[in-house]
DNA sequence: CGATATGCTCGAACCGTTTCAACAGCCGTC
DNA sequence: GACGGCTGTTGAAACGGTTCGAGCATATCG
């Protein structure tokens, strides 16, 4: 009923070698005569013997996971970043462990300290907050780390992301230049920094344009989820006269989603009542109702790139260069944005 | 700049007491004295004390991480499931390593390989074939199995599973009911027995109403994707005209939100022109450019059901019966299969 | 007062690997 | 025939916890 896992010592005994020998037939083959490597190879095959990773582990000191924290699991523009990753460490035998922490800093850190004690080798993390009091302590217990979607807090982190404010910037230069002049901001919470970044961006195209932060008008919302767009929707029709955007700018695609379903169930047109701009470009944005005009971000190569960096790490710690690296978003228009699309 | 870990042995000998004291303190705290029990609590603090999980696991025999194993990460339908595992074993101290077979034979076994040498206490999986070798081998050491999203090959394993002929039977019978008598099945790989059961419920439902598997057409797709929904559109226009369907039932969500796009494209209306029903009813579905009428599956509740299951084995081996849960899905109709809905 | 039970703590064995110093042959050299 | 150099192989010491029998006070009881 119970494991009947062979051990290397049944290998070593059925094949009439010491464990050592055993061991050296995994690991550095070529210091074993052919002879043994022949024996030992059928012992293993014939035992079915699959080394204990925790052994090994214990003995060297350090493992073969990483633990990958995102903000949450369901929205895909995390899911590709994670086959970015996955496709990069898999091929490098690594395991990852994937984690969500639901945007809840209280998660993130159980997340965090499980991480800990697996004593994984590296922590790929997008952070719910600007706590890096946790990142450092991840780092002084020899876990590396690398910032995902984030610039890195300070120079001696390795991060990747994406230049949100320019996003944030594309997107209401665009809705700017189709001529709107109020529009709203759909994100939230706020201690994202990729929220209050891309709303900054937003405002500063607007001053470029002779407009003020007046002109962008924030609507909070408790998470980035499709739900909360609904929700949004009441608040911003709410708006008095005066105040009532023309067009809205959400802080992703989910949202953008959301805000879109409940503009549709109050019978309010996208463009043509209001136009939409959402953010991610993830792989539903062109299939929603009104295709979504959205700030596209490099999603697999930021996967890609933050896995390489922590390998880099990892193979060679000493000579190791921490770097920042920011990726241009790029701005798609579709429909949601085209006010002349059905006009002319 | 290497990790100066603390071990159980700093903190014992930084409280004045022995090693087992300390790992008694961490694991049956009442049989130590409230004053010995102060001290090494301090002394964790002090040190930054986290115990070293490979080292517990290597000892204990097993370890304290389950593996999920899924046909696709980017499948909002798989990361529901993951949710749904995630929020109960989280709070049992468990860790989930995520693993995307990606439809691939060879990349399932390599993960199942790692998750082998990890000694994972289980594996909960949706299987690329009907490989139950591999699932038997599992078993044999040690590593408890859930099937998900398909019922088990046989009755001593657990599974968790929604029925998939219901659905297509479901599905089909409410195109026949609209009166659609040629239908196309897009779907595929054909190894995915979720693809085959779906595809014979909804020959089923034909059959019921008289007409035969002639009637539902098969287009396989070499994988359930938006993109191979796109491209599946030209085959279904190249149909002889005879043969042209007025419907399409698509095995998963994705896929329709392909066909979707690509009839689209083409400028042909949905559901005017071709009537369309998905899969899963993933929160995208409700949102796309011609809402979706899909087939729901409660896909958390998968998760958290496969993940009680292991839980239950793994707290009580003896006493666990192995169980297959199947659930019942349900018909959600939206505009893509109303062929009313705009004529009326 | 001695025997026995009770409450805490200790120390050592053990889990399955890796690693490394030591060593056994064997060969060719001088 | 002693010697040094290779090649292969061995055995034992870690790694960092858990577990358990033994030991030592102290309290309980007859």
């Amino acid at each position: 009923m119970t494991a009947p896992m062979a051990s290397i010592k049944d290998v070593a005994s059925r094949a009439g070698v010491s464990v050592g020998t055993v061991s050296n037939v995994l690991n550095r083959p070529n210091l074993v005569s052919e002879l043994t490597r022949g024996r030992v190879r059928a012992a293993i095959n014939e035992l079915g013997f699959v080394p204990n990773d925790a052994a090994r582990h214990l003995r060297r000191g350090r493992g073969r996971t990483l633990g990958l924290v995102v903000l949450d699991v369901a929205n895909p523009f995390f899911t590709d970043i994670a086959k970015g990753v996955d496709d990069t460490t898999g091929p490098a035998g690594m395991a990852v462990i994937f984690c969500n922490s639901n945007g809840e800093a209280a998660r993130e850190g159980r997340y965090l300290d499980l991480l800990e004690e697996q004593r994984v080798q590296g922590v790929l993390i997008t952070p719910v907050g600007d706590d890096n009091a946790r990142l450092d302590r991840l780092r002084s217990r020899g876990i590396l780390v690398v910032v995902l979607d984030r610039p890195a807090p300070s120079r001696d982190f390795c991060s990747v992301s994406v230049d949100d404010r320019l996003g944030g910037e594309l997107a209401v230069r665009h809705l700017v230049e189709a001529g709107h002049e109020q529009i709203a901001f759909v994100g939230g919470p706020w201690r994202l920094e990729q929220v209050t970044d891309r709303y900054h961006g937003g405002v500063k195209a607007l001053e470029e344009a002779g407009l003020g932060a007046d002109n962008l008008r924030r609507l909070d919302t408790p998470s980035p989820t499709v739900a909360a767009g609904r929700d949004a929707v009441s608040r911003v029709l709410g708006l008095p006269r005066s105040a009532r955007p023309t067009a809205i700018f959400c802080a992703n695609d989910l949202l953008a989603l959301g805000v879109l379903q409940g503009l549709t169930r109050q019978q309010i047109r996208v463009p043509d009542d209001i136009a939409l701009v959402g953010y991610d470009d993830i792989e539903f944005a062109a299939a929603a109702a009104v295709p979504l005009t959205s700030v596209r971000q490099p999603r697999q190569e930021l996967g890609r790139s933050a896995a390489e960096l922590i390998l880099d790490e990892a193979n060679d710690p000493a000579g190791h260069q921490h770097r920042q690296i920011v990726f241009e978003p790029e701005l798609v228009v579709r429909e949601s944005s085209q006010h002349s699309f059905r006009r002319g």
